[in-house]
RNA sequence: GCCUGGGUAGUAUAGCCAGGUUAGUAUACCGGCCUGUCGAGCCGGUGACCCGGGUUCAAAUCCCGGCCCAGGCGCCA
């Protein structure tokens, strides 16, 4: 290998000989001495030269060094360490992996780079520690959602991504040659989800991909997203699809919590986690609340992103929760496969969950009964031959079952506070953007 | 898709409204100075008006079209 040690893992026990390996962060020549600053994920090491003790060789190399350069260092920790950055270490031997040219963005703060520059950079842009501290904590969030899944008897799951006929009516999906056929990019793993329920398999998730071919401009939207999709049979109705979703949530941002104090000081960010149950705000109480805040909608519309924030604001001031959900949307506003309500059907058992006035999670109740999901159809203005291969199954028996799905980028990016998701998106899409 | 605001060195910005200087500044880069730098500092240098058309003696600046960006709305994770 051409390093011993990542730079935080190197002993302070002077005279110790290790081999380091890293980015240039910055050569300085001052005086009698050269100094080195070395980047690797875990921090950064100053290699320190002088010059009558250091060879000519050493230091005709260390003068060469541009920012970026990689390099691997074999060196000695000094008896009395001087430099307030990092390590320091005295080099033997400097071997230059690879050269950089002149950078084409700052990643040292500096400068701030703007977003949309930065991703035609990003794998450069990605260098900055700060970008690292997001991925690190997403890493964690969604290692907290899996690890709270998989000890509840959830089973881990791949669905497909290509589909045969679009999964809702009237929604935007790309489409894609299949071999001469007309196929699509799911918009959201949700049909096949509700068949491993058909299936028996009771409680699953899916972690993967979805795509929307709208044409979104918003700070929000990505073209491509990953979500957190889980489904569960025998409840007795939505409110246990809610109470499921809250506990995952809550397991997630401990784990940020406990292991990510470090990224989180970095990036600035303070993380409350809340207490179940989370407060629950339902339709059509929720034209009523709306109203007494000054925005009037029609009974049986949706709200649109004012009322969202209106809801939010109201929650806080309420509750003093920066969570919650929106539960009983109108049947109008949601897909066939929803259950609505039995004795007043102009209500679905639809959840929404905001955190931070951000949508992080569409779910709630699922039809399972066969007659009931043929009346949708209809009721939608579908043609029943169009969803056949979903809803014939279920003619043979189906556990009555909900679920939900959390945007991962979503959920990274309320957690963060980031302005836009395309931040908290190693390598997003978005419709005018599709490289690198 | 609609609305609003933008596009100036590698990066980020000033100048544009009231058309006319060597297009200013920071940072990066190159060179020099400095006996421990750590956001180092100081001196010098290289480097730019998105593309196409129009108005004008003259366009970074005004007008039209295109492409792209940011934000708001719709759609939603």
């Amino acid at each position: 290998m051409k390093r011993t040690h990542e730079i935080a893992d190197v002993p302070h026990t002077p005279g110790a000989r290790v081999r380091i390996a890293g980015f240039i962060e910055n050569v300085k020549e001052v005086g009698r001495f050269v100094f080195v600053w070395v980047r690797d994920r875990s921090g950064i090491a100053q290699l320190t030269l002088k010059k009558g003790e250091t060879g000519e060789e050493l230091l005709r190399i260390a003068r060469s060094l541009n920012k970026h350069d990689v390099v691997s260092v074999f060196g000695t920790v000094p008896e009395l360490r001087e430099a307030k950055v990092g390590m320091e270490l005295i080099p033997l031997e400097v071997e230059v992996l690879s050269k950089a040219e002149r950078l084409p963005i700052d990643v040292s703060g500096s400068v701030s780079t703007q977003l949309d520059t930065r991703l035609d950079w990003r794998a450069i842009d990605l260098r900055n520690p700060k970008n690292l501290a997001i991925f690190k904590v997403q890493s964690t969030l969604v290692r907290g959602m899996t690890e709270w899944l998989d000890s509840h008897g959830f089973l881990q799951v791949f669905t497909p991504c290509i589909i045969g006929a679009p999964s809702e009516s009237g929604a935007e999906m790309f489409e894609i040659d299949y071999f001469g056929k007309r196929a699509f990019l799911r918009q959201d793993p949700q049909l096949h989800r509700q068949l491993l329920m058909v299936a028996g398999f009771e409680r699953i998730y899916d972690i993967g991909p979805s795509w929307r071919a709208e044409p979104s401009h918003t700070p929000r939207h990505l073209c491509e997203h990953r979500g957190c999709a889980v489904e569960l049979s025998y409840i007795s109705d939505e409110l246990d699809v809610m109470r499921v979703e809250e506990q995952l949530f809550i397991a997630a941002l401990k784990r940020v919590v406990e292991e990510r104090t470090k990224e989180l000081e970095l990036l600035g960010v303070e993380v409350d986690v809340p207490k179940a149950p989370f407060p629950e705000l339902r339709f059509p109480e929720i034209y009523e609340i709306l109203s007494s805040m000054g925005k009037e909608v029609k009974f049986g519309e949706d709200i649109d992103r004012e009322g969202e924030r209106l809801l939010n604001q109201y929650v806080m001031e309420r509750y003093n929760s920066d969570v919650f959900f929106i539960n009983r949307f109108p049947f109008a506003v949601k897909p066939f496969y929803v259950m609505r309500v039995d004795e007043d059907p102009v209500w679905a058992r639809s959840v929404d969950l905001v955190y931070r006035g951000l949508e992080l999670s569409s779910g709630g109740q699922r039809e399972h009964r066969y007659e009931k999901i043929m009346e949708q159809v209809r009721l939608k203005g579908m043609n029943p031959e169009s969803v056949k291969w979903f809803t014939e199954f279920f003619k043979y028996g189906a556990p009555p079952h909900g679920g939900f799905n959390i945007g991962i980028e979503r959920f990274t990016m309320a957690l963060l506070g980031a302005s836009n998701i395309r931040e908290v998106t190693l390598f997003p899409r978005a419709p005018e953007r599709y490289s690198p």
